[in-house]
DNA sequence: ATAGGGTTAG
């Protein structure tokens, strides 16, 4: 027999495990409850598979105190909590009388529910154990109320250094830097823990010069204390510092735990710097690590955030079985930040089980890829399943309403927050911002713009970016002051911004002393400038300006000159911008079409001709967009030739009975003009199904007589359309409000509010 | 100790 026991002290590694397994299998000792104890403990010290150790549980016929014992701590160390406490259940119905060893691993597992073993501990007696104790003191010190813990720790009449610590470390938790500190200085005898505790409790509080001077002066430290030191580092965004603290630490022959690694791989994973990550990868290698779930899960968020996804596959299917929710939910979001949103689905579909995170990650995929509707549908899908949502995943929702201007169901996002207590923070009231803006309600943007506290650069730049859409320039360069003022620093989007806001205002003066005071401006900041020289007729100046630029102009500033030249008919610059955009983008069939409607307006029929065969040459095709319509908080899609649509025949009906009678009002005269210059198909196209057109009607169709219409997101208003909404305005007798990207018209009584448009 | 959120245009 002692053969036995030596083997089980001098196993390493998971094979010493099997064969001790092996040698016990044929002695028939494997379902003896002191053996199984025995292996269950191998199986913590050697981080078996789950898989495993239950197999050799289930091998025993009557489990005894010990061997739950042991099987608490093997899961309580993967800190799978719920499996701790589902084994105390079944350890109370196989009436196991659980003993003092048993509840300061149960109280840890049950993060703040552990004030009911609390109850437990007392009426068994073992609140006298001073582990049980000294856990119980802790639970209360990490989830409150402080006070209890306080309590019990003036009660204990020899307090161990543990209790001291428990208390200093539960002080720190509550933000009580003083209690903290005066503890430290009243402890008779201190330990490794408690100046550790010290590091921990500064570094939170973000002095890292304290947390710096405690760590320090340390008469000794353990890898605890340098991760303590070091997370502080990663967590203030002090990269370089834990670099160096991290060669230190190596140079001082302390050897880094998992925890280390998951603090470094992390730090490496927030930079996205792959050089450095290669660096540590290389090391690991070199060390011969073995790196635990957590660390694993921490290096494929680090490839992934990266840009080496196929790494990251790679460490996510040699875990197998290892893999944990975080594991997948970091494999779901990395496929989702690169719009991969087929395979993050796949995962996330198979996903064993979610939890918010999960859900999270996913709908923010959709969201961040231009899939709106999807996002939102998979968050009435999570509320359909029970599954609460939070503040990220709101975030994520009102954003979408912002892209899709499904106001209507933002509405209800908004209702649902206050229903479920939700509170937003900062990216939340940014979010709010956007959706209203994008949804052409700046009142309320600006409510709960007015009503943050603390506001960062994105809040400016949303709240600048929905004034530009709407041509308030002054509102928008008023709000570039104040954030200066507020010592909030501009950055190139607040200045697109800014820039559009001055174009669509007509401020060029303003636009141009701004445009001067950016430090050093990009390609889009030449775009908006162009833009705004161009809406003004200063095509000529325009062209210099991109002549001075110091980078290759991309096409949204040779867009922004060719745009210029066909309202101001200037040929010669239509056709210097479109060559160049020719070359930057062959493929988009819009400077095609603007380039010929140029040429169109100066009757020059041949040319007009020759970019037509340019296309066909070239291969490119019209592309065409959806129109999207909300109707109560539904979102509804249409496309040219689509008869997908359920209610396709009635829209159809409506559509030719509303062309019917702006026929027989004589309207014919209007549109008929401006078909005249298109050739056959296209003017069956543009009579016919244009994406805008059926999505009005679908609008005319749904609403009440005499209400306002909301037609939203991409209605790109062709000539024709906005002649007919203008027209149906009139004879309906009701406001249509559109928007065309970013700009919103008003309709009423066949006028449309918005004058400089065509 | 590891996973999720907000702003860009014609």
């Amino acid at each position: 027999m002692s053969h036995l026991h030596t083997a089980a002290l001098k196993a390493t590694k998971l094979n010493h495990l099997k064969q001790l397994h092996a040698q016990l299998f044929q002695r028939s000792l494997c379902s003896d409850n002191y053996w199984v104890a025995q292996l269950i403990k191998l199986c913590t010290r050697l981080h078996a598979p789950p898989t495993y150790v239950n197999r050799v549980f289930d091998s025993v016929h009557q489990p005894n105190v010990f061997i739950f014992t042991n099987i608490l701590k093997f899961y309580s160390q993967l800190g799978a909590h719920s499996d701790v406490l589902y084994l105390f259940d079944k350890m109370q119905k196989c009436n196991v009388a659980p003993d003092a060893f048993v509840y300061p691993i149960l109280i840890k597992a049950s993060g703040k529910w552990g004030v009911v073993f609390h109850a437990h501990c007392i009426k068994m007696g073992h609140d006298w154990d001073r582990f049980v104790r000294n856990a119980i003191m802790d639970m209360y010190g990490k989830f409150g109320p402080l006070e209890i813990a306080r309590e019990l720790f003036d009660e204990i009449p020899e307090r161990a250094v543990a209790d001291w610590n428990a208390m200093i470390s539960g002080c720190w938790n509550w933000g009580n830097e003083v209690e903290a500190r005066s503890l430290f200085d009243l402890m008779p005898e201190k330990n490794v823990v408690t100046w550790t505790a010290m590091v921990t409790g500064y570094s939170r509080r973000k002095d890292l010069e304290n947390a710096r001077k405690y760590f320090d002066q340390m008469p000794e430290r353990s890898v605890v204390s340098w991760n303590a030191m070091l997370s502080g580092y990663a967590q203030n965004g002090c990269s370089e510092e834990v670099i160096r603290l991290f060669n230190e630490m190596m140079s001082c022959g302390v050897c880094p735990d998992e925890t280390t690694w998951v603090t470094v791989i992390s730090l490496c994973s927030s930079h996205g710097d792959a050089s450095l990550a290669e660096g540590l990868v290389k090391m690991i290698n070199d060390k011969g690590v073995r790196l635990n779930c957590f660390a694993k899960t921490a290096l494929l968020d680090m490839y992934a955030k990266c840009g080496n996804l196929a790494m990251s596959r790679k460490i996510f299917d040699e875990l197998g079985t290892y893999k944990n929710l975080v594991t997948w939910n970091a494999m779901i979001s990395a496929y989702a930040r690169v719009g991969d949103l087929a395979s993050a689905r796949g995962l996330f579909d198979t996903v064993p089980e979610k939890n918010v995170i999960s859900w999270n990650s996913i709908i923010a995929g959709y969201a961040q890829n231009g899939q709106s509707k999807v996002a939102i549908d998979l968050f009435k899908d999570m509320i359909a399943k029970d599954v609460l949502p939070d503040e990220v995943t709101m975030v994520s929702v009102i954003s979408a309403c912002g892209h899709l201007g499904a106001l209507e169901f933002g509405n209800w996002a908004v209702n649902f927050l206050e229903k479920h207590q939700i509170k937003l923070s900062i990216s939340g009231d940014n979010a709010l911002i956007f959706m209203y803006s994008k949804c052409g309600n700046m009142k309320d943007a600006e409510k709960v713009f007015q009503s943050m506290d603390t506001r960062d650069v994105i809040s400016y730049n949303t709240l600048i970016t929905g004034f530009a859409a709407y041509g308030n320039a002054i509102e928008a360069v008023e709000l570039l002051w104040k954030m200066k003022k507020e010592n909030i620093e501009p950055d190139r989007i607040t200045y697109i911004g800014v820039l559009t806001a001055c174009s669509h205002g007509g401020l060029l003066e303003e636009g141009r002393r701004i445009f001067d005071s950016i430090k050093d401006p990009d390609s889009d900041h030449y775009a908006c400038m162009v833009d705004l020289l161009g809406r003004n007729g200063k095509l000529d100046e325009a062209k210099c300006l991109i002549g001075s630029m110091a980078m290759h102009p991309h096409a949204g500033v040779y867009g922004s000159l060719l745009h210029a030249s066909r309202v101001h008919k200037r040929i010669d610059l239509g056709e210097f911008a479109a060559s160049k955009l020719f070359e930057i983008e062959p493929e988009n069939s819009g400077n095609y079409v603007l380039l010929s409607n140029i040429y169109a307006s100066a009757r020059r029929w041949e040319d007009v001709d020759r970019v037509r065969g340019l296309m066909t040459i070239g291969g490119v095709k019209k592309t065409t967009g959806w129109s999207w319509i909300e109707h109560k908080g539904e979102m509804h899609k249409f496309i040219v030739g689509d008869r997908s649509h359920e209610r396709s025949a009635d829209i159809h009906r409506v559509l030719s009975e509303t062309e019917k009678k702006m026929r027989l009002a004589g309207y014919m005269a209007d549109t008929s003009c401006v078909l005249k210059d298109v050739e056959e198909e296209e003017m069956e196209e543009m009579v016919g199904t244009h994406s805008e057109k059926l999505a009005v009607a679908f609008a005319l169709l749904v609403t009440e007589p005499h209400s306002v219409i909301r037609v939203v997101k991409n209605l790109r208003i062709c000539r024709d359309c906005h002649t007919a909404i203008k027209i149906i305005s009139k004879m309906e007798g009701r406001e249509i409000i559109v928007r065309d990207n970013n700009r919103f018209h008003s309709f009423s009584e066949g006028q449309c509010s918005c004058k400089d448009y065509w």
